[in-house]
DNA sequence: GACCCAATAT
DNA sequence: CATATTGGGT
């Protein structure tokens, strides 16, 4: 886990019937000489630490599983994906349990990159008990309006890339293609970096601190305490909501990029360090994700997760 | 078509 | 309130 794997030249004829590709165990430890799979190799303090989610326990079943699931995918048309992932920064991150949720019955389930459909970040998810069904037709299209919610963690990335950016280049386009967050649109982007905007404007206008207290920065606010417990594998909660991936490769100076930011606005250029504007104030909570809530979601106060929120007040 | 902005809808 | 969508204009 957590190893890239870099596909070179080797023999997928070397597999055997069992789906083992032997060539690949060579050199490798025996089993008995490894720890057992379920042992936890991170505390669980180092990992809150590092925003990383736990990995559900996994099995042998789901070793050999992912075993196959790797050779057929090699065997088929695969390559292409493959290289996708290889050309793609992002994927060092792997390993992450990355998902998305979406409304009531329609989604998610991103990726896993094990292996499997790149191309639909979505899937349906069934509830029930029903029937049954013909839900192909729908899953190409299954992609219904979703609604986003800026977590405090994606906010952040668009804060940086935005930052990092010249004023001149932030526009939405170029912003999502460097955020690199799957499932963001543009509208989406457009949406907030508008309201950003404001934010800004607002904020230079007015000298300093109106508000009294506008932060509360995140000095104690630990990692909030995502649903890991029972999750066995259900994706979203029983609220419905669900989460989006957020591949975070690095900050955003990744890319072609020459020189650096030119700096928008001073508070909000600081962000990159560490140093926090005030401006897009989030209570920090939330994991490595974003959610999307139904959309319809109009008296629901509910939510386990409270995004981030903004305002000067 | 991409962008901006304002207004409006959800 | 936070987002999405729409419409007018560059």
């Amino acid at each position: 886990m957590g190893q890239e794997v870099r596909i070179t030249d080797y023999d997928v004829s070397t597999a055997n019937h069992d789906g083992r590709v032997t060539a690949w165990e060579a050199g490798l430890p025996e089993t008995a000489d490894l720890p057992p799979l379920s042992q936890i190799l991170l505390s669980p303090e180092m990992a809150s630490a590092f925003s990383i989610s736990p990995e559900p326990h996994r099995t042998m079943i789901d070793v050999d599983r992912a075993s196959r699931d790797t050779l057929s995918s090699l065997r088929g048309q695969s390559e292409s994906h493959l290289m996708n992932k290889m050309n793609d920064f992002r994927s060092v991150s792997d390993e992450r349990e990355d998902e998305m949720v979406v409304e009531g019955e329609e989604i998610v389930d991103l990726v896993r990159d094990g292996g499997d459909s790149p191309s639909r970040k979505f899937r349906r998810v069934d509830g029930g008990g029903g029937g049954g069904g013909e839900e192909e037709a729908e899953s190409a299209r299954a992609n219904k309006r979703i609604r986003l919610v800026w977590t405090p963690q994606l906010h952040k990335r668009f804060v940086e890339v935005v930052a990092h950016l010249g004023v001149k280049n932030a526009v939405p386009k170029t912003i999502m293609q460097l955020m690199n967050v799957e499932g963001l649109t543009r509208e989406n982007v457009a949406s907030h970096l508008q309201k950003y905007r404001l934010y800004l404007k607002r904020m230079q206008g007015l000298g300093n601190d109106g508000p009294s207290c506008s932060d509360i920065p995140f000095a104690s606010t630990p990692v909030p305490k995502s649903d890991l417990g029972g999750s066995g594998g259900g994706i979203g909660n029983e609220n419905g909501q669900v989460r989006v991936p957020v591949p975070m490769p690095y900050p955003p100076q990744m890319v072609p990029m020459p020189y650096p930011p030119p700096q928008i606005v001073p508070s909000a250029a600081a962000a990159g360090g560490g140093a926090y504007h005030h401006g897009f104030e989030y209570h920090s909570h939330h994991p490595y994700n974003m959610m999307v809530q139904p959309k319809e979601w109009s008296g629901n106060n509910l939510g386990p997760v409270l995004p981030y929120q903004h305002s000067t007040a």
